[in-house]
This record gives structure tokens, C-alpha cells and sequence, in this order.
DNA sequence: CGCCTTTGACCGGCGC
DNA sequence: GCGCCGGTCAAAGGCG
């Protein structure tokens, strides 16, 4: 049996240790991060420097690992809790400032002299309101990195859009990404989390039975549910069971100001390299490893908490339902408004971590036709690599780096 | 057989 | 100290 308790403050402080200097004063309890659909209270730099086209050019001191680089994100109100600090002070979550990842006409010049903080490298390139142009990056800005490549993969399979439809308060209708706070709220535990906001499938809220969402591809398994004061959906517990041992868990649950988001809380992280084979699936009614993969574990949670019981088997069991689901996915992910967003957003900011060389090619080709053959393509083009981790000889793919916690590097 | 989900019980943190 | 609440355990049963 697991010793589930008492050990994950270790696994936390074991974690935080990873995470490196720029996280380490973090206090790993999260606040809301937000996409820039919505209104922006810049951190300390109230006035976001714009370039011609109206973009602003943010200047964060960027908690995330570098793996969050190619993703969109800023801090939004709820992160500005924490009183500010000085632009010199590397601990603060907020202000200071990187070397802008600029559009060429801001390259140089004022921008540069602006930065009240030179020592760090990456900046978030922003379109105001969620703009659908698309960011007028310079040429080497234009393809992520391989391990964001394989990101916005992943999240393209996994029809996570970054919609610019404007959304409820606190989010956009993209993909949220919470960030560790700054010390000065108190929360139950302090434990590292990272908490992602995903859009549920128009399907989720029309289907009375079951529902196919995005997922992330390790194996989890529930190990409980709650229903939480104060949100009418119940919220799903899971354990990675990819391995024996491992640690990791995330928490399904729909988020109670907006029905249509799903919020996954990602607590500790995997010891073992990403499955390549759904080995956790022997046996089991949910054994279709792309299928299942599309579907979050726990997408239960999002039903009715009183819901009859068979209906809710019957939503996670059944194989024809899946497959009347995957083909209702795909039908959403051929929505243009989607892939417009999506596409849109996939040509901000990102910042080449590696040589340009060692980027993949025909990159945003490859994403819009990720729909027809998602796991060939992904794998034939290097986004992912196919050979077992074994042989590889190194650690999982980075491609679900974004879903483990913040720590993690 | 080994995986899965479900679900009530249990435990511990936290606020009062 | 007590009660609330969230997180986890573990038994029971389903599935291929």
C-alpha cells in the first residue's frame, strides 16, 4: 500500500529544490495566472510599453521554468495580492523585467533602455484584448522551441484552444496556467501546485451523459471524490498510476464561476518517464490508448453530482460512447474559431531555447494538420519521440512539462 | 487477473 | 477543543 501521507511535504521541498533559484522564495500555493483576453493590471509596470501595432511588450519576471516560455500567460489580479517589490528583487513574482523577446522594430532602443531589469531573458509578447491578428514576430521568433513544439502540440491534441472569445472575469476561455504566489496569502497547506484551466468541450455542457476532454497522456487513476463547499461540481482525485511509487497527483473539478472551464490541479510530480504504452489500461473497459487519452479521467466530475450512478458508469465505460465522443471532438476541434485561436496564438511569443536548427520544421503546417493523423504526425516529425524512454536514455519527453508542476525543469 | 471507478470512512489542517 | 472541510484510504464491484 502507498504511504500517501505525511510524506508529501518532503516530495514538495524535494521538488522546490528543483525548481531553482528564480522559484525558490516562491510560496508554492498558486494564484490565478491569466491569458491576455481579459484586462491586465501589469505588475509595478503599470504601463506596458506597446509597439506600433499596439502589442504590449511585457517586461515579467517570470516565475515558470523555461518550458513555459512558448506559453502565454501573465499575472492577473489575483497575483498581486502579494505586495510589490522592488524591480531588483529577484524572489518578487511581479515587475522586474527580462530581455524582451521583441518584435524587430522594438529590437532595440528605447524598449531596451526601458527594461527596468536586464538580467533576465524572456518576455511575454501580449495582444491587447485577446487580439486575433497575429503577433508580428520577428522570423526567429516565429517556431518554438522542440519542447514547446511538442507542447503546443499536445495541446492542440488535446483541443486546448486558446480562444479569444471574451470569457467571464476571471479567465479568457483559453488555457489558464497558475502560477506560484508570492508569499502573504495563506492557504491550507503550502504545497506546490500547478493548477491548469482548460476549456471543456461545447459537448461537456450539452451531453447530459458523459464527456470527452482534453487530457493529458499519463495514466491516472481516481482515487476519490469530493464534492467541495460552495461549487456544484464535485472535484475528481488522481493518482498517476503510469508507475508504482509515483507521486503524482491532480485534482478534475469544473470551475465554479465558469461551468465550461475545467480546472486540473497538479500536485508533486511523476518519477518516471512519460508511458508510451498505456500499460495501466490492462484489463480495463477504457483500454483505447488514444481514445482514453483524449479523456480526462474523472470527466464523471463534470456530470451532474446527482446524476444516477449507471448513467455515470455508463459515460466512463462504454466504448461506443467513446467513440460517438472522439468523433463529436473532432467536429469541435474542426471549428475554425478554434483553430483560429488557437493558431493565432500559437504566433506569439516564443523564445528559441535551442538552436534554430534543431527546431521542427513546417512547425504551424504540422499543427494545422495535426487533426488528421494526430499520434503519426506528432511522432514522424520528431515532435514526440516514439522510441521507448529506455532507449532514449533520458527523462520524459517535456512535452507534458507544462502539466507538471511548476517546479519541474 | 489486474486494472478501473465508486463511495463511505477516516485523518489532519485550519478557523473560531 | 470543536467542528468544518479537503484529501486520502480501502473495500466492493465492474470490465475485458
Amino acid at each position: 500500500m502507498e504511504n500517501d501521507r505525511g510524506d508529501l511535504a518532503d516530495i514538495v521541498r524535494a521538488a522546490g529544490s528543483r525548481s531553482g533559484p528564480p522559484h525558490a522564495n516562491f510560496d508554492p500555493v498558486v494564484s490565478r495566472c491569466h491569458l491576455p483576453s481579459q484586462p491586465v493590471v501589469f505588475p509595478e509596470r503599470t504601463e506596458a510599453p506597446t509597439n506600433n501595432s499596439g502589442e504590449y511588450l511585457l517586461n515579467l519576471r517570470d516565475p515558470l521554468p523555461d518550458q513555459y516560455t512558448g506559453v502565454e500567460f501573465f499575472y492577473g489580479a489575483e497575483a498581486m495580492v502579494a505586495p510589490a517589490k522592488t524591480d531588483t528583487d529577484s524572489s518578487s513574482v511581479h515587475g522586474g523585467g527580462r530581455r524582451p523577446l521583441v518584435s524587430p522594430e522594438l529590437q532595440s532602443g528605447e524598449q531596451e533602455n526601458d527594461r527596468p531589469c536586464n538580467n533576465f531573458s524572456r518576455v511575454l509578447q501580449i495582444s491587447p484584448g485577446g487580439s486575433r491578428r497575429p503577433f508580428p514576430l520577428s522570423p526567429r521568433l516565429m517556431k518554438p522551441s522542440p519542447a514547446v513544439a511538442r507542447e503546443m502540440m499536445m495541446m492542440k491534441l488535446m483541443n486546448v484552444s486558446s480562444s479569444s472569445a471574451a470569457g467571464p472575469v476571471d479567465h479568457g476561455g483559453g488555457v489558464q496556467i497558475l502560477c506560484p504566489q508570492t508569499p502573504g496569502v495563506k492557504r491550507r497547506k503550502s504545497q506546490a501546485k500547478k493548477v491548469v484551466c482548460i476549456p471543456a468541450p461545447a459537448a461537456a455542457t450539452s451531453r447530459p451523459t458523459g464527456e470527452v476532454v482534453p487530457s493529458d497522456l499519463w495514466a491516472w487513476r481516481k482515487y476519490g471524490q469530493k464534492p467541495i463547499k460552495g461549487s456544484p461540481y464535485p472535484r475528481g482525485y488522481y493518482r498517476c498510476s503510469s508507475s508504482k511509487g509515483c507521486s503524482a497527483r491532480k485534482q478534475v473539478e469544473r470551475s465554479r464561476t465558469d461551468p465550461n472551464m475545467l480546472v486540473i490541479t497538479y500536485t508533486s510530480e511523476h518519477n518516471h518517464p512519460w508511458p508510451t504504452q498505456r500499460n495501466a489500461l490492462a484489463g480495463s473497459t477504457r483500454s483505447h490508448p488514444f481514445k482514453n487519452a483524449l479523456k480526462i479521467p474523472g470527466d464523471d466530475v463534470l456530470k451532474s453530482p446527482t446524476a444516477p450512478k449507471e448513467e455515470r458508469r455508463e459515460a466512463t465505460t462504454s466504448n461506443a460512447h467513446l467513440d460517438l465522443e472522439q468523433e463529436q471532438e473532432e467536429e469541435e476541434m474542426d471549428k475554425p474559431t478554434e483553430d483560429d485561436d488557437f493558431n493565432q496564438n500559437m504566433h506569439r511569443s516564443y523564445k528559441p531555447m535551442i538552436p534554430e536548427a534543431d527546431q521542427p520544421d513546417d512547425f504551424f503546417a504540422d499543427l494545422a494538420e495535426l487533426e488528421t493523423d494526430p499520434m503519426s504526425l506528432i511522432f514522424s516529425k520528431g515532435y514526440m519521440d516514439a522510441k521507448p524512454d529506455e532507449e532514449r536514455g533520458h527523462k520524459a519527453s517535456d512535452t507534458m512539462d507544462m502539466f507538471d508542476w511548476a517546479g519541474s525543469s
